[in-house]
DNA sequence: AAATCTCTAGACAGAAGTGTCTATTGTGTC
DNA sequence: GACACAATAGACACTTCTGTCTAGAGATTT
């Protein structure tokens, strides 16, 4: 499974320009902190002062950068909606000669760390689970997503029934995959990668899409 | 979508025996609360103080009852650890005399309120991603029932590899339906019957199949 | 009727969290 | 060098939660 990047604070940062003056940590940095517990102990443990503690900065200059622990939040969220979904679309219409293919392709943005990031899309989920106003915002990235895989179908020929169904598994099992959590390896991962194909479309993928999802896999994981 | 019972305290309700002396609530009415709390807004809402006012009940009381909160969190834990897996099990251990019967018992454990609880089997997946020994218990239930899954299939001449496969898919499928929080009417979901099972199994239900289904959903949907 | 047992209530202490207000510390500017 | 500015720190008030301790209220037992 594709771990996201060690998170690295802007001051420890050396590609980064120094900061300069008084500064310790800059907005971004809450930012990303928050969004890493977000994704790893969910929405309910994102708070200033576990944040702060984790910048080593006092809890009290979080309110210099954010109006309130909502304002982080909101934040946290726009930025998910504004990458996540369109980087997922995006995959569904790269071009590919089969179906088989075009999968492959929608596959590479769950095992491209620099794509979709599945944990964060989970851990949104949660929250969703919790607050109407997240739950609207999370229906209509759902639908967008399945509309576009649907599409996907259609375009290999597919009725718009069974076009739909598979979009529905497709998308679900998906889902349902980074709910589970598992602790899979990319090569174990790997093995099922034909099987799924088939399960999915109906028809066998050819050694040679199967082998460059591998190559692609391989390249883009982290371990 | 089927829902839970509506939650009757032990005082409100007809068919149990009165509470005597100084009798308010008893354990389960404490357990009922907080698992409806905990299937509707997560483990770390589910708050003694919380409990107790939904009970209209002492806070303190809740200590003649339980240890701590911590014991009543690992009783919840116990009872769906009793329950859900084995429910789901047996599903797939009915007879049929085609994959996609033996498929349609299995959905009607997900449709059937008596059976397994999806909702609570969500709550607790989603506790298990902050609680180590949660998690514990959690995997080794997904194992289980992915195993009697993929032995569903061997059983109708999936050869390993395939039955493998088709486990996953419909295992993932179904947690990741759940995950999603779909706010479906129960026949917007069985118009899909026959294609779900087309694309589980790779092979058509025949009408009769499909149609005692849909009558055994809508005998146990309470709307 | 007194004692006992079971459950409930209220007061207390303490931890952990939010948000506000004021002071302080470097840095660049006039 | 005095000043303003941007960012940080610390003190304070408030809320929400946990868990403990003691007192009390109703039935049951003796």
């Amino acid at each position: 499974m594709s771990k996201a990047p060690a998170l690295l604070l802007h001051r420890d940062d050396p590609d980064k320009p120094p900061l300069v003056g008084h500064v310790k940590v800059t907005r971004e940095d809450w930012l990303n902190v928050a969004r890493d517990i977000l994704i790893s102990e969910g929405v309910g443990q994102v708070k200033v002062l576990g944040i702060a503690e984790r910048l080593d900065v006092s809890r009290s200059s979080f309110y210099w950068y954010f109006k309130s622990r909502e304002d982080l939040l909101s934040q946290l969220l726009e930025d998910w909606n504004a990458t996540n979904t369109g980087i997922m679309i995006r995959h569904t219409e790269l071009p590919a000669k089969t179906i088989t293919g075009a999968l492959n392709n929608f596959f590479r943005c769950v095992v491209d760390p620099e794509g979709f990031n599945p944990q964060l899309d989970f851990a949104v989920r949660e929250w969703a689970r919790r607050d109407g106003s997240v739950r609207r915002v999370i229906d209509r990235a759902d639908a967008a997503r399945q509309d576009a895989i649907t599409k996907m179908f259609e375009r290999y020929g597919y009725d718009p029934a069974e076009a739909d169904i598979r979009a529905r598994v497709l998308y679900y099992q998906q889902i349902g995959y980074y709910a589970l959590d598992l602790a899979e390896t990319l090569e174990e991962r790997l093995t099922r990668v034909e099987g799924y194909l088939y399960c999915f479309t109906g028809v066998l993928p050819t050694a040679e899409e199967v082998a460059d999802f591998r190559s692609f896999s391989r390249s883009v994981d982290l371990t």
